[in-house]
DNA sequence: TCTGCGTAAATTACGACCAA
DNA sequence: TTGGTCGTAATTTACGCAGA
């Protein structure tokens, strides 16, 4: 059994890790009985820990936000993450956060064990970000809507689809994920009773939190897979599975979540389900891959690429133009 | 049949007390 | 310091009943 400062941190770190803790599970958690975890409560308490509880069928405690940050306490692997995580947002993937993120990673730095500092510089010297790709958010709405998700409480929020139409949504958030552009929100829209990926650039003005829910089970237990098949195929009017004859790991690097769903078949072919708004740039784009591939269906995608091979085909035994002067052949020679 | 109200049961947190 | 027991309080849920 821990002892008693040991076992106030692993539940101090349990209360911070979840928003809602029953005190049974806490217990088992803690190997000890659920009087010794009011014990505990009551120490963290008198500590100036705001541990709020409630009673009744869900009663448990939770964690309240106090005057000031409470000492947080991470493990290797999370603060290593969370290191990288400023790491990239001082590139400005999160508008408003550079400076905020500096200043964190310098406070991180300053209180990391040695062995660790040797893990973060070669991760820092291996990430090299290049600066937000796509639309940037606004840091206070990805930070309420993390803690919707993590307190699992509804939200209401406007909404500006691809078309720019406007919507209410009322929705019980399951995860942010990120994709590197873009940030989206998974979530399970209560009006529509079905799940939505929402761009969070897109979500218009700031969302209003609602009471608790019952979490549910993402079809297919994976929320990045299931926004990665949702922003990569779902949006388009022409979609499409492609047999590549590649393998899997090298078609990925190729191939980001964003764009398309990649499946192993065996250890030379996998399986590519992508979509696009017209069958003309589908086409173009495969044979832009530069690996071999066959069309498993739409069969009308099959024709425009046999209509792309004869006109490339016919590009190559057309004789160069005449027009071309002698400035120009002299560039080509020197090149 | 639906809705609102009251009540009982179940569940959980809390405090006091005692023993190891 | 920890675990166990007991009584109390708070809350939710289930159920029955009356009225529209």
């Amino acid at each position: 059994m821990l002892d008693t400062s040991s076992r106030l941190l692993r539940l101090l770190a349990l209360l911070q890790s979840r928003r809602f803790w029953p005190g049974g599970e806490l217990a088992a958690r803690l190997e000890v009985t659920g009087r010794t975890v009011r014990r505990d409560v009551d120490r963290l308490r008198s500590l100036g820990y705001p541990v709020e509880s409630s009673s009744g069928l869900a009663g448990g405690y939770q964690l309240a936000a106090g005057s000031n940050l409470p000492p947080l306490l991470l493990d290797d692997d999370e603060a290593l993450a969370v290191s990288l995580g400023l790491r990239l947002a001082t590139a400005g993937t999160v508008a408003g956060m550079e400076d905020s993120a500096l200043r964190a990673l310098a406070k991180l730095k300053q209180v990391m064990p040695a062995r660790l500092r040797t893990r973060v510089r070669n991760l820092h010297a291996a990430v090299q970000p290049l600066g937000a790709a796509g639309p940037s958010v606004p840091h206070e709405r990805l930070v309420a809507l993390a803690g919707a998700c993590r307190g699992l409480q509804r939200l209401r929020f406007g909404y500006a689809d691809q078309q720019g139409r406007a919507s209410e949504r009322d929705v019980e958030p399951h995860a942010l994920v990120a994709t590197g552009a873009r940030w989206y929100l998974l979530a399970w829209d209560a009006v529509r009773a079905d799940w939505r990926t929402f761009r969070i650039d897109r979500i218009v003005g700031t969302p209003r939190v609602g009471e608790r829910f019952l979490p549910r089970k993402v079809p297919g237990g994976d929320a990045a897979a299931f926004v990665s098949r949702a922003i990569s195929v779902q949006p388009y009017a022409v979609k499409a599975r492609i047999l590549l004859r590649a393998p899997l790991a090298r078609m990925r690097e190729r191939i980001p979540p964003s764009v398309g769903r990649l499946k192993r078949i065996d250890a030379q072919t996998c399986e590519l389900e992508v979509g696009a708004q017209r069958h003309e740039a589908m086409a173009y784009h495969l044979a832009m891959l530069g690996v071999d591939f066959s069309v498993l269906e739409p069969k009308e995608l099959v024709q425009h690429v046999r209509g792309l091979a004869l006109r490339l085909s016919a590009a190559a035994d057309l004789p160069p133009p005449a027009t071309a002067g002698r400035g120009s052949r002299g560039r080509r020679a020197r090149e």
